[in-house]
DNA sequence: CGGCATCGGTTCTGAAATCGAACCTAGTGA
DNA sequence: TCACTAGGTTCGATTTCAGAACCGATGCCG
């Protein structure tokens, strides 16, 4: 199978990765979460090749995670923003930061970037939880449900 | 900059990239949390060609995130499995599903795998909590803090 | 015993993508 | 006038990917 084609899979982290999978589009989010908001800026914080920056924000807007607005009439220069589509990619960067700090830091074992939460004023790691009990969740905490489509998915 | 050097960014969530952000290997990561060991089954799994296969099951192997162990001896065959380094990454395969099934919903709109936590029975989401408060966290209520590395970053 | 199937890969080739440098357009400031 | 900025696009060389075929060790069937 083609990886263009990965979005026609019946799964959500496969049409996910359809949108944000390619090379550099995390890296992209992660800067647009940091409030980068320009081509150049993109293009220097990401150090991703120019015409696949232009590709990768091409597709964000496309998919709505991205706004493309003018600012700064003349010359005619954009910004990209993230729309609430996008804002919902919060937990994906966290986590993939959260991991990367736990079991891949640097040489001076202090994390590039900290998060502090605004409303109790701790730096700490944002973890997932129950929404219906608030347990801290874990690896194995779930149990997946696989709902194949009744009517159209036969035995073997 | 060459996307094989992105670890080499002072950012982690770059360097978590390094190690997952290739092609297909979410999808792998995805069937390993299904349970699922042996080659072929991945390969069926996650349709990717086979070369691709074996490098990307290669590669995380090599970063102790999945352990590859013998099983059945004749032919000598093997299994891979989750590493606790790897059980870790749960959070970014579940953040991806759940933006998937809020924003990319199929046609019957019936997500492909639902959640049900173990403890409480309730099929649901787990979202991103402050372990130290354990408010509920958006994308806009944690506030990052760069720690420039301060002798060597000068001012420009 | 021969022939086919299984599992876990590797090899090979053409097709597609990525990369970096250079270029373009429109305005601004000196 | 010339240099500079911002937001891209074009080009050609390189790298990666995709998929089909193959391989080696074993087991299963008759």
């Amino acid at each position: 199978m083609r990886w263009s084609e990965i979005g026609d899979q019946r799964c959500s982290v496969a049409r996910t990765l359809s949108v944000i999978g390619e090379r550099w589009t995390m890296l992209v989010l992660r800067e647009a979460f940091l409030r980068t908001r320009r081509f150049d800026d993109f293009q220097r914080k990401t150090c991703a090749p120019r015409p696949i920056l232009a590709d990768r924000l091409r597709v964000l807007v496309e998919h709505g995670i991205l706004e493309r607005r003018p600012y700064g009439n003349h010359p005619d220069r954009y910004e990209y923003r993230l729309t609430d589509k996008g804002l919902d990619l919060y937990p994906v960067i966290v986590s993939l930061m959260t991991w990367g700090d736990r079991w891949m830091p640097d040489d001076d074992d202090i994390p590039p970037v900290q998060l502090e939460h605004k409303d109790c004023g701790h730096v700490t790691h944002p973890e997932l939880a129950c929404p219906e009990c608030g347990a801290w969740i874990g690896a194995r905490d779930m149990v997946a449900i696989t709902t194949d489509t009744e009517s159209t998915r036969r035995s073997a």
